[in-house]
DNA sequence: GAAGGCATGTAAATCGTTACATGATTTA
DNA sequence: TAAATCATGTAACGATTTACATGCCTTC
């Protein structure tokens, strides 16, 4: 069978989770994974007929009164290509895209105060970053201890501590670039 | 006048550290920002006709009998419009698509056992890109020495240390979840 | 009764990769 | 002379974002 897509991969384990609606799963995805892992609704929506087609995920409509909304849940196919894709060997991907860094490493067209200018500008976003992780923190640890989930809390601690062993690499760069100004 | 696109902005800092192809762009990329700023021959090439264009750079077939080979080089506008990017407060792209991250977020289905297997392919793979940056470092030194460009190999250095981090992250990882088991 | 959040979806546009086609020159 | 490398380019496909359209329900 054909492997699960980006999305389809964020969708399933989400699902799993007890996240129920595309709208739910999007909320979800822009407060957890949208650092490492982004999904919109033009993919969702889509991504969760098509899930449904291949049988990985049931839907229901919700019966009472209530708002239209679709839940979605898993099936035996569905759990058996999470866990598969979750222990498959399979290259893992990483990509990169930081704008921070490919201006940095043109940076010998800059004057050193404008060097230092773009690494605060840099560090200023990923201190921006770890405040709003921060203050997610203990939502997601109380979710880890009332839920019993702990993975979700482990890699929202891991965001932190990059984040700010990214700004603190800017901090360095910035006293590097500085010192060699006064001799 | 419209902003750069993502490849307009690589090719431009290329020309000026003294790439003059399109080929010669897509190699210089492919040793050194590829890790955080990717780009093909799918857009290079056509990014350098619309950079033509715009007025940002100029072109000049190679003369003599050698390959057929289309040499650019900088305009003022384009020097300009280098520097422009490089000094605007515009927010930075900063984008991540992390594969082992995103499994170890969904990881409470797994068993620990296989836990630490993802960790550990998720570390190897970190390891593996510190090898491959860490045999570039002689030639990136010497070129820093040489040229003059201090930038190109101080990134070098600070992706080289990101990734130790990261693998230094799986491994903390993998010793968090093996302790849990044998209490 | 207005505002805000819940909820679903699509169309268009853009971006980017991959694979292919082509051919010259240099090096082993 | 075969293989590797230099060199340019395009077509097709797939992924993704953005913007828009729609409407219900709850809270102030």
């Amino acid at each position: 069978m054909e492997p699960l897509s980006a999305t389809g991969r964020v969708i399933l384990g989400m699902i799993r989770i007890g996240r129920r609606t595309g709208y739910d799963i999007k909320a979800a995805v822009d407060r957890s994974t949208r650092f490492f892992w982004a999904a919109s609704y033009g993919q969702i929506y889509p991504e969760l007929k098509r899930l449904e087609e291949r049988g990985l995920v049931e839907s229901a409509a919700s019966p009472d009164g209530g708002r239209r909304r679709t839940e979605y849940s898993l099936t035996k196919a569905g759990e058996a290509a999470l866990h598969g894709w979750l222990t498959s060997s399979e290259e893992l991907v990483y990509e990169l895209r930081d704008e921070g860094l490919l201006k940095f490493f043109f940076a010998d067209a800059l004057s050193p105060e404008e060097a230092v200018t773009l690494l605060r500008a840099t560090r200023a976003h990923h201190e921006e970053v770890v405040q709003r992780l921060r203050a997610i923190e203990p939502v997601a640890r109380a979710k880890h201890d009332e839920q019993g989930f702990r993975f979700p809390y482990l890699t929202l601690l891991g965001g932190i501590e990059l984040h700010e062993f990214l700004g603190g690499w800017c901090r360095r760069m910035e006293s590097e670039i500085t010192k060699e100004r006064t001799p």
